[in-house]
DNA sequence: GAAGGTGATTCGACTCTGCCGGAACTGAAT
DNA sequence: ATTCAGTTCCGGCAGAGTCGAATCACCTTC
């Protein structure tokens, strides 16, 4: 982890981070958002406008879809995105709600594809969402099959930082969790990401048994009591399953 | 277009673009790819991977979903995408075929979304995707109501290249087309840009006529016949349509 | 298990280039 | 006309990127 940088790099992709984030905008207020001069923001500008990944639409600079084709170009390379193509949509008629895949990247949940149910409420879940792994079902999932140590130093570097009031922020109570995951073959999370929500999770493992992702589903608490709760678990667990037999084939 | 560069920059992107289009590799098969030393090559992935937008997998370095991100949130910021929502997944449905929507950006049509019909054949289609606008249905969509001066100057900028024997290279020929896209209100390719596929394409206008972009229905030749020509095309007619009337919303 | 090979990583001095203050410019608004 | 906010241009200097060479890491082969 020597993490030797490069300033002009960094620069370019803060400011491509700062125009994802809050949008497009002018030269000066990209400036004083980011703590530049003006002279310099316009510079890494005109040097990302020549390399095609940003644009000057309307006054405003704004980010192109090169990052969407990028973004796709990976995703189609990734063997659990492939393996669990139908699965999803099936996951997601069936429950009739939210259904995502997910895996881990630099130590937080990430969400690879969106499926949406005929009755799933409007989440802010879109590929390339993330979230840290301990709030969340999915993560839950992940977490459970990575060894301990690893889940340690996790926990070392970004904390249990609650997003809700009733996340997780006790390593015990986590670890506990993690081992009824193993137990039950599935994570759930009560609200501990979004308020009102209820996400239920099933890891995705390799022959080797190492954890390649997770296939989760959310939809209001209201939506989904005790026996709704088995019936999600199994359709959720059965597609982990089908996908990680995908896997071997791909 | 003063095109002021950045050498850092330009080269930073270059690394992604070889990372995506030929996946990722190590150092040295890097450095040979785009003859570069391979400890500069190692310098820019280090400072890549604390961007967060590579990281290294499997001794291979790889794009992150970084980009999945960052082109998601800016999609999501397009009015046109935000206005076509429903509607795609419609025409989708009523087809049977693909559908896709598409923007212009440089002088090039670029995927925003698809969606597959019960019947879709398997293309070679995801959102980012780019291809040249007098090669495609939606293309000559788009090009019928830029102003001629913009078309000239695109045929200056590209030239019509030949993507398969039947697209059209001819600038008159385009213009003819262009003439009848605007009295029909819709374009049509027949192989033009694979070989056996029609596609069927609507322009998206914005209140002032501004050209926003364009609904498309891709399909074997052999399933598409003249009276189902006539049938997409009025389906495709309506959503553009639709989409139309959203965008005031918007 | 020694030798050889391939590729990744580190190091550091030279030099090129990114940096940014200031000037010029553009185009609204008054 | 004048003002002002924002953008673009310019150019000399310091600091940052560059890349050859050495080292390290890890296979394969004899």
């Amino acid at each position: 982890m020597g993490g030797k940088s490069n300033r002009s790099v960094e620069r370019a992709f803060t400011l491509v981070d700062e125009l994802a984030e809050n949008g497009g905008g002018g030269v000066s207020e990209l400036a004083e958002r980011l703590d530049m001069p003006v002279s310099t923001v316009h510079d890494y500008l005109q040097a990302l406008i020549t390399t095609g990944y940003v644009t000057k639409d309307d006054k405003e600079y704004q980010t192109t879809t090169r990052f969407l084709e990028v973004g796709h170009r990976q995703r189609h390379r990734l063997e659990v995105f492939k393996a669990v193509r139908d699965e999803l949509e099936d996951v997601a008629v069936e429950t009739g709600e939210h259904a995502t895949l997910l895996i881990e990247e630099a130590d937080q949940a990430v969400i690879l594809a969106v499926q949406e149910g005929p009755d799933a409420v409007n989440l802010f879940a879109y590929p390339g969402a993330r979230m840290p792994l301990h709030a969340t079902a999915p993560g839950k999932a992940m977490l459970a099959y990575m060894p301990n140590e690893r889940v340690d130093a996790i926990i070392d570097r970004h904390g249990l930082v609650a997003v809700t009031s009733r996340t997780i922020t006790d390593a015990d109570v986590l670890f506990e969790q993690l081992e009824s995951v193993r137990q039950q073959g599935y994570a759930i999370d009560e609200g501990e990401r979004i308020a009102g929500m209820v996400c239920i999770a099933a890891p995705i493992l390799d022959k080797s048994d190492q954890i390649r992702g997770s296939i989760c589903v959310c939809g209001p608490q209201s939506r989904i009591d005790e026996t709704r709760r088995d019936e999600i678990a199994d359709v959720v667990k059965r597609a982990a399953n089908v996908t990680q037999v995908n896997l071997d084939y791909v």
